[in-house]
DNA sequence: TTTCGGAAGGCGAAGCTTCGCCGGAGCTCG
DNA sequence: CGAGCTCCGGCGAAGCTTCGCCTTCCGAAA
């Protein structure tokens, strides 16, 4: 009594589920006048066709699983989101299969999404870079595409431009005449850590400033972290005179802490973030900051897995990509850009590559 | 070959499918060489169960629906962890069905969602809280809980204590000796900003200040609406010397509005936030605010969810329940309240309600 | 020897769809 | 007037599992 079936409608309107089946699908050949009938039962009954059986059949669910390590995570959601409108758009479920706090559960996850016959699943899971069985899972039959290195490899990634990011921070300063320049990482288990830290030694060393260990910092993401940190990295180098935080809420929290002790940003020390969140044009001051395509990212690693999950339904076995996706630079006022009054909505400068992501995917 | 079946473990063990099936859901009586024989083959196979046949079966898909209009608000996505969270404790899969940014196709999602036969729904979605055809379905054959007011009623709800929040703060700020007491809302077409306000006016009426509606100013849930509301607060009434705003990002703009006006925060005005983010610790100055429980939330809606599908599952039909969740009020120095130096971490000291959320279900 | 009981495992059906194929009715064309 | 075609709709099967029931076999008790 719960749900009504293609039975209970051809039944009520005097014909075979067969032909019910027809017409709900538009397939086939029916009379205009039956026709009219099965789909009057239809609306009559609430007839809403099972998917479950559906997807028995064709083998194909038009649904798409997402692992993702931290949904309440601003960043990572926002990929999440990127995802899941992309998959709408292509008129496709999506099915979470989340990860717990230690990351210690991904096969689990992963096994949870393929007993539920997902057509390709999307990673958005950094907790789990390091998990070799989940990226041997991950390159079996089912299409996969990640968002954050895979154990392994063999298997397609879209990410934004980590390393591209935080040398385009960093040579912002550098441009401005700073020369002490210290940074604010976040959790060192997360490979975009690493990549900020060695984009911000590379764009060192192209403007020839030497690299000092004492001026790098490790924080939480959070902006008590970049709070900690911040007073760590001015205890041990008073003399810094501008940071660049690797995201956002470490940058607010880094204000704070400049703020407590009466150092002005940007005249004493200039800052700049990380992921543009909406936060940051109204931090105190307002903060300048790199623009990251989070949503973009899950939308384009969504639209690569529609196309890997066609190309596999034809027999075919594509090869893994790697894309990754240009960032811009926002200017405000933390790093003493602007002049006073200028008006702190996103204006981007400069960014790095060519804006491959709005290239459609070949 | 994408998929191996229990079929072709069978094969490979020489058995019947059914005998396999047994062994792999530990039913029936099988020799204990068969049993091993079988799971060898299945392992080596790398056997994982069809769900959709078995939900087919056992009219039962283990799995949950969430409808939320926008995963990547900070608080929604909260919630959405929460559920998750319970879900995966009662070893249900979460599927999500997000609305558009208009709210327009709540019904569209709903369906979505039934043909893939969810065991039953959670809505997170302030936004079809008008929406009566959404409503309607709601109350149809299949279980859900909301976390929102759901149009026409009938729905079992979970929601935070948004009037007594407000209520909480203001009265808070009046036992400052505050006289002049704005609020800065969220957006219009959601109910918590109307339960926050009447809360907002409660306390007014309770502690003897008359309410003043140029003291209300709507914002859009953002710092940026914050801003502006808070510019517009400040240029209608320029006596004001407290604020209380819906929520923590807005709250953030009104700092910083109030920074550019020169106006001291809490010497010249006072402000308490809302839902106390991991930012409000940290912004300049610290942020006195309102805990929510928006992970709570998320997991008692699981929770009775579950329970209401195990009741309809045994022929029950429950009454629709509304669990109003406490919530309290964390100080810090946005609102005057502690001696300089002293730490920002959260300490909690006063709430509404009894710790109701903390009774188990019944 | 007969009978009973339990262990082991096979068989058929159901759950809901979709797809390919077939048969009958009515019509057109030669 | 019969051959052949179109239109309409039914039938059977498949897709993967679970469940209830049945058969076979073997040892033990009567």
């Amino acid at each position: 009594m719960a749900h009504v079936s293609l039975k209970d409608v051809a039944a009520r309107s005097g014909v075979s589920f067969q032909t019910a089946s027809k017409v709900l699908n538009g397939k086939g050949t029916v009379a205009a006048e039956t026709r009219q009938r099965i789909l009057g039962a239809a609306e009559e009954l609430g007839y809403v066709p099972n998917a479950l059986a559906r997807g028995l059949l064709s083998r194909r669910t038009r649904t798409i699983g997402v692992v993702a390590s931290d949904f309440s995570d601003t960043v990572l959601s926002q990929v999440v989101v990127g995802v899941e409108r992309e998959a709408r758009r292509h008129g496709h479920g999506v099915i979470i299969g989340s990860v717990d706090p230690e990351g210690s559960d991904g096969v689990r996850s992963l096994h949870a999404l393929i007993e539920r016959r997902v057509d390709g699943i999307v990673t958005v899971a950094p907790k789990l870079e390091g998990d070799r069985a989940f990226g041997a899972l991950l390159r079996g039959p089912i299409a996969a595409v990640s968002t954050h290195r895979v154990a392994g490899g063999g298997v397609s990634v879209v990410e934004p431009d980590d390393a591209g990011a935080a040398s385009l921070a960093t040579r912002h300063l550098a441009a401005l005449g700073h020369r002490r320049i210290g940074t604010i990482t976040g959790r060192g288990d997360r490979r975009a850590s690493h990549a900020r830290v060695a984009g911000y030694r590379r764009a060192l060393a192209e403007t020839g400033i030497p690299f000092d260990p004492d001026l790098v910092e490790e924080g939480d993401w959070e902006p008590e972290g970049g709070y900690q940190a911040g007073h760590r990295l001015l205890d041990r180098a008073p003399d810094l005179s501008a940071v660049f935080v690797q995201n956002d809420p470490m940058a607010a929290g880094l204000l704070a802490a400049l703020h407590d002790r009466g150092r002005r940003v940007p005249a004493d020390c200039a800052v700049v973030g990380c992921d543009n969140l909406t936060l940051a044009a109204r931090t105190i001051p307002p903060l300048t900051t790199v623009a990251i395509p989070l949503v973009e990212t899950g939308e384009i690693a969504a639209r690569l897995l529609v196309g890997v999950v066609e190309e596999r339904a034809a027999g075919r076995t594509p090869e893994p990509r790697r894309l990754v996706l240009p960032v811009g630079l926002v200017y405000r006022a933390s790093s003493g850009t602007p002049a006073p009054g200028t008006p702190a909505a996103p204006r981007n400068v400069a960014g790095t590559g060519a804006a491959s992501a709005r290239r459609p995917l070949p």
